[in-house]
DNA sequence: ATCGTGACCTAAA
DNA sequence: GTTTAGGCCACGA
C-alpha cells in the first residue's frame, strides 16, 4: 500500500524525474480501489476526497479508465457513483461484466444500481484514517 | 504548445 | 420533486 499522496501541494505529474512514468495519480486511485474490501464499494467522490481532490472526482474516473492498463486486476466494480448507479459498466469489456463481478462479490445490483448501497458503502478516507 | 474530452459532484433554477 | 449549468484536473490528439 504505497502513500498515497493526500493533500500535497501542487506536484506536476512528472514531478519525479528520476522516473519519467509516475502516475502518482492514478497508482494512488488504484492502490485505494484495491484496498475496497469485497462485498463493499464506493465512490468516485470518496476516493477524490480521501486523495485531497474532492473538487476533481471526475479524474478518479479517468484514472479508472486507465485502469485497463494497470497490471494488476483493478476491481473497477467496486467504484460507483454518487448515486450507487455503475456509471461505468459500458466502459468494462461488457456491460454485464460489472454487475456479475459485483453479485459475485455479494453485491445486490438491481436495475444498474447496488441495492443497499448506502449501507455497503466503504469511505477510503474513514477506513484508512488518513 | 493549445483544445477537447471524460466511468463525476454540487448547487441553483 | 426534476432538470440545467458550472467547475475541476489529467490525458490524448
Amino acid at each position: 500500500m504505497p502513500k498515497p499522496s493526500s493533500k500535497l501541494p501542487k506536484q506536476p505529474t512528472n514531478a519525479v524525474k528520476s522516473e519519467p512514468k509516475t502516475y502518482t495519480f492514478f497508482e494512488d486511485v488504484w492502490a485505494v480501489t484495491r484496498q475496497i474490501p469485497k462485498g463493499r464499494v464506493t465512490t468516485y467522490g470518496a476516493i477524490a476526497n480521501y486523495l485531497g481532490t474532492k473538487l476533481s472526482a471526475r479524474m478518479v474516473g479517468w484514472a479508472m479508465n486507465a485502469a485497463h492498463t494497470a497490471k494488476p486486476k483493478i476491481p473497477a466494480q467496486r467504484v460507483v457513483n454518487r448515486n450507487g448507479m455503475l456509471t461505468g459498466k459500458m466502459h468494462f469489456k461488457t456491460p454485464t461484466l460489472m454487475q456479475e463481478l459485483l453479485e459475485k462479490d455479494g453485491v445486490a445490483v438491481e436495475n444498474d444500481t447496488v441495492v443497499e448501497f448506502k449501507k455497503l458503502f466503504w469511505d477510503p478516507a474513514l477506513a484508512l484514517a488518513i
